[in-house]
DNA sequence: CTGAAAGCGCTAACAA
DNA sequence: TTGTTAGCGCTTTCAG
């Protein structure tokens, strides 16, 4: 592949120049940058932008960490992310932190390695303390969905917690009180906030949550299903769910239909979404949105921001939206109560 | 950041020395690599992967031309390719060509640029004698889910027209001789041969296909539901339907879930899949399997092949499967045919 | 087993 | 407006 020096001398000129003229610096005579050009393009000229990152000590380059990439979820923050990034003529290295703390070191490794000039992390499984380690080097980072104290500048953050008791408070004022709820693993942050909405919301209203109306899946479909039926089983007189994803919606849905709970006129449902699927599923399930698109985009801003060492004025704190479809069903008002 | 100069002096050997250490070549003394290793720990040195690029003159990275990043299938392309990467090594660069062959081609020049040492293509948009230009280039690449005349050696691919053909004869075997066929852009390679497949079962069978039959999606939610909808409402006499795309499924089976027409009861369905959404439908639905996992797999181990120029012995061509689940009905016979 | 020196392709003062 | 020079951080002969 041709180098800057291939095309100097073809065009008889120094290699500054043709750099000069790649960049567009200064001013040139007509007839050398017509020299020049005609030179790259004979020799099909491609900058590298591997010397020119050693050159100019910055890779031009940002990392993203997610868990998987399948799964439309990370689909989403990816592809706001590169957005946001090509704004910027940065390129983007994507890694995968699977589902453990080493898996996400070693990505960020990666990131260190490949000189990105900072990165974006959707981390679960990073302690807080090594996070806070992180944060005394210089690479700036920023967290998506997470929120670490003593990192606030750092965080894109969503309240889990008050979008779960958003949910289900409106379940009850629909005149629900036996609400069941398949949530995410407990163990993850932002699942547990979930689950802890549930619980608020159903204390709030004075509901004593009874066994067998929280049952504990994984963000899958197979889990959902699984969920509903252990709930179902123990639970049938239950007339609401609260599910905490819209892939174990379309389990739970799946199981539900298989057993013919109709929706919502026996069981109504709402269920946390972000990539949109609950509006296409049968019935059109309310749900509460995560907005995660949005949170990728500012995550990418404060992170440029930050690069480029010049803060910025924006949201980082993202708020819960609900959306009402034909899956939650208002409860006949019961004489006497 | 600490270069391996700094290393070198802390540790009092030579860059060279420390250089090699670090990548295993040769022996040392153990105090001398004691020393070095020490003076990494102490100060935090990571290599970086640039210069080391420079001085190799090989990048280490391989880019991968997708259309999006979110819908899911994608990222079942991307997943394994960055597994499989994974194993060799390499970093992975990911790039989006949206839906032209100006994006497709700003995608290549960004894998170009930055050196890597080859790229997949899930290209739709660049045209063939653009791709043979490629192909004069050193840089190596693979086509994946294209096949281009005498770029075989590169090529990924399933046969779309047979797969088609497949689920529409099973159809034809279960006696259904109205079938509808909600088929994916015409001017795309791949949606036209599956279309294709579906009017050569339909042909060999004897079966003239009526207007109104078949109508053109592109493969989102909203243009499966839209084609549901055209169809059914011209020719409401069909008994069987064949959606090219799983996402358009989903959109189609909320039309038909919302008009109460009852699948399969009153209408079979059967749709094309490759992450497993129709397992989780309901009713779950039959399927032909477009192996897009295995053939992104595929095309990562031919690329490495040819970046290390060994040739290797693999499978280049992907058959279809048919997966069959509740979405069928099969037609009582009916007398005097 | 280790050091010296040259160079990968480009940029960035500094001169001219 | 253009050329000269000195690196960026690392690898890689070639000596010793």
């Amino acid at each position: 592949m041709a180098s800057i020096q291939d095309v100097a001398s073809l065009a008889g000129v120094h290699r500054s120049t043709v750099s000069r003229i790649i960049n567009g610096e200064g001013k040139f005579r007509a007839d050398t940058k017509r020299k020049v050009e005609m030179a790259m393009a004979e020799l099909n000229y491609r900058p590298s932008a591997i010397a020119r990152s050693l050159a100019t000590a910055s890779s031009n380059m940002a990392g993203l960490l997610v868990t998987y990439y399948t799964g439309g979820f990370f689909g989403e923050m990816m592809e706001q992310v590169q957005a946001e990034l090509d704004n910027h003529n940065k390129f983007l290295i994507t890694a995968q932190g699977h589902l453990s703390a080493e898996g996400e070191r070693e990505a960020i490794r990666r990131f260190h390695h490949l000189r990105c000039e900072g990165y974006v992390l959707n981390s679960r499984y990073l302690p807080d303390d090594e996070l806070h380690l992180l944060a005394q080097e210089p690479t700036p980072f920023v967290l998506l969905d997470r929120q670490v104290a003593g990192l606030e500048s750092r965080c894109i953050t969503f309240n889990h917690r008050l979008a779960a008791k958003q949910a289900v408070s409106y379940l009850i004022a629909q005149g629900h009180r036996k609400i069941a709820c398949i949530s995410g693993s407990l163990s993850r942050a932002s699942s547990f906030q979930r689950y802890q909405g549930y619980v608020e919301a159903l204390q709030e209203a004075g509901i004593t949550q009874a066994d067998g109306w929280a049952e504990e899946g994984n963000y899958s479909r197979e889990s959902g299903y699984r969920a509903a039926q252990s709930i179902y089983q123990a639970c049938p007189d239950i007339t609401a769910l609260f599910s905490c994803s819209e892939e174990m919606t379309l389990g739970a849905l799946l199981f539900f239909h298989q057993h013919n709970v109709a929706i919502p006129q026996q069981l109504s449902l709402i269920s946390f979404d972000s990539v949109g699927l609950c509006a296409s599923l049968y019935p059109p399930v309310s749900e509460v949105h995560f907005p995660i698109r949005d949170m990728a985009q500012a995550a990418v801003q404060l992170l440029v921001s930050q690069i480029h060492g010049q803060p910025v004025e924006m949201r980082c704190h993202f708020q819960p939206e609900l959306r009402l479809r034909d899956s939650v069903r208002p409860l006949p008002a019961v004489d006497g109560l």
